[in-house]
DNA sequence: GTTAGCACTCTCAAGAATAGAGTGCTAAAA
DNA sequence: TTTTAGCACTCTATTCTTGAGAGTGCTAAC
């Protein structure tokens, strides 16, 4: 790919891509001699150490000592991406395989979310993260309220989405059945079809509450509502394949593999490394350190929202090591992305 | 603690005990001369190297090469927990650790299993793993239908102990809300009360569907309560703390965690683990290859059944390295398991 | 601009030497 | 008979050295 706008000129990109090839093969720094024997690039070694200086002194490449091969630097690996990697069709078999894993869940929100993160671990041998949609941009469909005990009852949320959320409340003690069920009855007529997160504001609010509820509202609707609601603002995390870290050779040691773990321990954690600045439906990678994210220097993320219904989406992605098969993982991830999107229009 | 009847003499036992306790505090290797220094026991250590010689011999204790002190075999550690070792009583402040953890969590079932399970890993510094109840045990105290569309609804079944199910049943095509209403009606009238076991058995054979429903069994009852009570046999498990073995000096390896960790990822096996042979309400302790999980031989497992209600059992446990703290992890969980029962049994 | 050649640097693996820890055994003491 | 002191022996772990190998950077020639 030549890029004549840039800083590079087009050797020094081939180069650059001959040694993101390579080290990504073979996790070990390249020589170069070895870009002579492995790339036919009509060049000698001599010429090719020069171009390597270049690029190092640009920032693109490093040594881990003098006499050592070179390895590409996050900025190497940036530029890799953004410019130089193909796409790479999936295989026949990979598409296979994906469509294949959901064929088997039912239609299960949960199964599906588990689902995908194995999916995305196995078909990528590195870690498979999806994050379900936020619940406050959910469409509600239906509230169902089950009586538990004189003090709470347990409401089951049911979205347009498909996803359910259980949330024991707690309710004025001297509420009987009947009025129970009206207040169901009630709260679905008025509530049924709006956003969470209006239902939400509705239910803090004095002023909307009587807009909405009219003649119907009373105390115990407005309590029943406004406990019902409160619930706090919570994505799952889903994750699958860890242990795949383990067969990386760059987590030879205990104690890069143990920084990981703890922060893949910390859910809050990974949902916030999945969401933070996503843009919708844009497909994503960050690489090692520009995750942000204390002991996972080493890692890439790529990741890619996708669309549970309406404006509401969810997050996938994959994690490994910074030296992964970027075009590969790039195209798991945005067939993954756009298979889930798909599943849910169907069922809808 | 002196035990005549048994093979060893006293002094043997003592000998034991002291090398457990010390190997399990330095994690190195026992020298006879450490056992002067730290324990006042009146022998010289030639003479202890000779009671240690025995204790080889008989099987408790082994050498990792000539040169070295004495480590404890399972089998030794096996006679520690049987026979020697004493309770600790859990500190004041670990108690109300231990019950604070469960004043913050609300009612909700799931959200009690997970804190259970953070709660063990944070206070034994060891992994913690909780096992729900199985359901097929659970009485169903209450069963909503919720409509999803034309073939599908939303089944929620809500168990005595506070447990929720959500399981997507299939329908006939033409069932209409007020049939779907009145079946509602009909099964909770006659099924709610009856553990799962039965419901299952009952609603898979025609005779005793006729039995329970009499007159009002028609065929869209059949089919709906057969497809919602066909449900997999499933336990839920919790797990916390699995970086909590990366500080263990013996988990130096990458290899050994990792076999671990591959165990870890299957949840499958996990469940089978803590709760193969499980005699209800007792507490047990496996140690190293005692627990028959490949890839967890240098594990060890205290675990426990905690009561739901009735006769309804789950299990919670702490897997930890075969040199663990056992007073005082066996306290955490015993303590642990008696206050999730008291837990369930104030909530009826 | 490119390349061959060569000196230089650094790592890695294998050996050698040394110190230290801890045992097992023997013979003396209790 | 039991216990203990003494000592030779074994094995580990550390350090140092050495040599091979890999790969670079530089220079001078093409």
């Amino acid at each position: 790919m030549l890029l004549t706008h840039s800083v590079l000129d087009s050797r020094k990109y081939a180069v650059l891509e001959a040694i993101v090839n390579c080290y990504n093969r073979t996790a070990e720094p390249v020589s170069s001699q070895k870009i002579v024997r492995d790339y036919d690039m009509g060049l000698s070694a001599a010429t090719l150490r020069n171009t390597m200086a270049d690029l190092e002194e640009l920032g693109y490449l490093t040594h881990p000592h003098t006499s050592a091969g070179r390895v590409p630097t996050e900025q190497g690996y940036r530029v890799y991406v953004d410019s130089l990697m193909t796409d790479q069709k999936l295989s026949r078999t990979e598409r296979q395989f994906i469509r294949d894993g959901y064929a088997a869940s039912s239609h299960d929100f949960e199964e599906i979310m588990d689902q995908t993160s194995k999916i995305l671990s196995a078909i990528s041998h590195h870690i498979g993260v999806v994050l379900s949609p936020e619940l406050h941009e959910s469409l509600l469909r239906r509230l169902e309220l089950i009586s538990i005990d004189s003090e709470h009852i347990l409401a089951v949320l049911l979205m347009a989405s498909g996803a359910v959320k259980n949330q024991v409340v707690s309710i004025p003690k001297d509420l009987s059945d009947e009025e129970l069920y009206r207040i169901n009855r009630i709260l679905n007529e008025k509530l049924a079809g709006l956003p969470l997160k209006q239902i939400r504001q509705i239910s803090q609010d004095p002023v909307k509450l009587r807009a909405v509820f009219d003649q119907h509202l009373s105390d115990p609707i407005a309590t029943v509502t406004r406990n019902t609601f409160a619930l706090a603002q919570e994505t799952h995390v889903y994750i699958d394949g860890t242990s795949n870290f383990f067969s990386q050779p760059e987590f030879g040691e205990v104690q890069k593999i143990e920084s990981l773990f703890r922060v893949l321990e910390q859910k809050e954690q990974i949902a916030d490394l999945l969401s933070s600045q996503q843009e919708p439906l844009g497909i994503q990678v960050l690489i090692g350190s520009e995750n942000g994210c204390e002991g996972m220097e080493m890692c890439s993320i790529v990741r890619s929202s996708y669309r549970v219904q309406g404006n509401q989406f969810g997050t996938i992605g994959v994690i490994g090591p910074t030296r992964m098969a970027y075009p590969r993982i790039v195209s798991i991830v945005k067939f993954t992305s756009q298979t889930i999107s798909e599943l849910f229009e169907e069922s809808l």
